[in-house]
DNA sequence: AATTTTGTGTGATGTATGTCAACTTAATTT
DNA sequence: AAATTAAGTTGACATACATCACACAAAATT
């Protein structure tokens, strides 16, 4: 159960086993089946949450009601709204299972209580919102300069995981294109051998 | 000259005299002339640097030769490029000032030993990572839903400063569309009254 | 102050992608 | 396995924004 998330931390930070064993009594395991939601917009973030198994995907929903993915996090990525986990303010986002998901769950005071207790946490969270960071702003700058049909075929080559386990709508819906859009794309493509 | 870095650092962290002190050390005030690049796309960021004084831009050019802005830094923002600052790759960023700028660089070296030195910078960073993850976030998300005018708008809301201190056509290609796009889109703003 | 460079505004026209709608296929649920 | 619901495809048409072209204004440089 708690064995991917300590492969994760040990691969940038080290962490006695103790740590961790205090660090497992933190997080609360959560199953949730598919379409189950773990927070909607408006509520507020009570968990941030890391994903043991499955895959679920974090979105928002405009004026039109269109759906638009920030994330889809598949097994040993995390999973929340930073933002409202720490200010208390309601979520923009939506967090919903796309399969049967495992997660492993930890509040606030369990997160502050962890970060105090083992310091190195700090450096490894900083590296994972480094990270992340890194990831979005070269994201955005690809919205900004790349044809719908780069930025799906990038999407393939760097996360073909996702791709392959996820409607295609929804990886529409994360390249900001519609369904109808990329179902063309992907005909040229395929046509074009 | 370091005033505002000491600022920056105590508004999320406790910093002791001495150990400000030693940080100071490690910084290389750098003034910069308008126009001229701290940066260009293919070579390692050397530094990460803290803008004291001035205006800066991050940017990418690209195939057709078109600029995008990923980031303007004002006084008291940070700006580099942390994925080539760690791992010594080549940047796909230029960094320029967009007025006289005097910054206060720091290379990898003097970074590790500032973060060995006083770890409560871990968590100054992490914290300064994760407000600009959470905003490049809406950026991105909102790149997807809004219409150029709503973009335009809540720019002004967000970020007037940098509005007012920088050309229109760095707006547009902040935002990005094109300076024709902007250009109509105020003449119509402002035609509505 | 003359010249060059940089920035802005506006019309005519083009295009990638969106929208609407109908149909097909696949996956769930009963 | 029948019925329902969700997912994907394809055509006709609409639209926000880009592109091209040029005029004009402001700022920087000589």
């Amino acid at each position: 159960m708690y064995q991917l998330l300590y492969d994760k931390f040990i691969k940038n930070i080290s962490i006695s086993e103790e740590d961790f064993e205090f660090c497992k009594t933190l997080f609360i395991p959560k199953k949730l089946r598919k379409k189950q939601f773990l927070l909607q917009e408006g509520d507020v973030a009570k968990y941030t949450a890391f994903v043991n198994k499955g895959i679920t995907r974090t979105f928002t929903i405009d004026d039109k009601g269109i759906e638009h993915i920030l994330q889809f996090a598949v097994e040993g990525w995390w999973m929340g709204d930073i933002y409202s986990f720490l200010t208390d303010e309601p979520s923009l986002y939506n967090m919903e299972a796309l399969e049967d998901c495992e997660l492993l769950l930890i509040n606030k005071p369990s997160w502050d209580q962890l970060l105090e207790k083992i310091p190195a946490l700090e450096r490894y969270f900083r590296i994972l919102v480094q990270n992340n960071l890194i990831a979005t702003q070269r994201r955005l700058m690809g919205t900004m300069s790349e044809t719908a049909e780069v930025k799906y075929v990038k999407l393939i080559n760097n996360f073909s995981d996702a791709v392959q386990r996820v409607p295609q709508h929804m990886i529409a819906s994360y390249l900001g294109i519609t369904r109808e859009t990329l179902s063309r794309i992907r005909s040229q493509m395929a046509s074009r051998k």
